[in-house]
DNA sequence: AGACTATATTCCCAAAAAGGAATATAGTAA
DNA sequence: TTACTATATTCCTTTTTGGGAATATAGTCT
């Protein structure tokens, strides 16, 4: 109950639903994510490990910044099943649709680094 | 992506997933819900119009009380594929377990009308 | 070592959520 | 009508959540 509670939990905030929509493009590092979701880098930072608790991001690092991708799910069938329906899920959505669209245009050079 | 994040979140109540395990078993009145969860009987309601809105459950009015039960889902997919997996989800739960073997020992007639 | 950068964490505040007491509403029954 | 009952709603309080500013940490580079 506490697996699945913390998975609804962490799937019911725009800003983390956004992330996992985008991660489905590309494993993005937090730099990125910040850009392209217009918040402040703690923020990301937080909603991350929040996603990451739930089972539903893992991340890698790779030298000065960390980078994201989804998880396969294996660590709770909950986790699978949500993040295999939201493959399809809300990809109509305005709001998803122009993400996605920006992302081929975030580069990470250009955003980190500064 | 409202009518998503508003499922996401009627499910990441612990009480609200109870009323929902519950009117798998069949459908109940507030004060058969209220007497299962052992809350006050607003609490109950208004945790009932939050997985109203998510669509998840509807209500049939029957005299002085309202029977509340499971939705097939039409009116969201989200909802739908969700209750569908409810079915088999955290069956093995133990708090769940509990309350479904209290249920029958619940008699509307018993509880209600004091 | 020191300077710099990406990310994580802490702290604080405003907004939202959840619960109960009190109250309102609707339906029943005399 | 009045009395009663089941549910909904309002109000209030406590807890939780989400955001940003400031700070800490970790890794890179010279």
């Amino acid at each position: 109950m506490k697996n699945f509670l913390r998975l609804m939990k962490a799937l019911s905030d725009p800003n983390r639903v956004k992330i996992i929509k985008m991660l489905q493009h590309k494993p993005m590092c937090v730099c990125e994510m910040r850009e392209a979701l217009q918040v402040s880098q703690p923020s990301v930072s937080k909603n991350l490990k929040i996603l990451e608790d739930a089972g539903l991001v893992d991340f890698r690092k790779d030298g000065l910044w960390v980078e994201y991708y989804l998880t396969n799910g294996s660590s709770s069938p909950y986790a699978a099943s949500l993040l295999g329906n939201l493959r399809h899920w809300l990809e109509d959505e305005d709001e998803v649709k122009e993400l996605k669209n920006r992302i081929p245009f975030i580069r990470r050079e250009d955003v980190c680094k500064k």
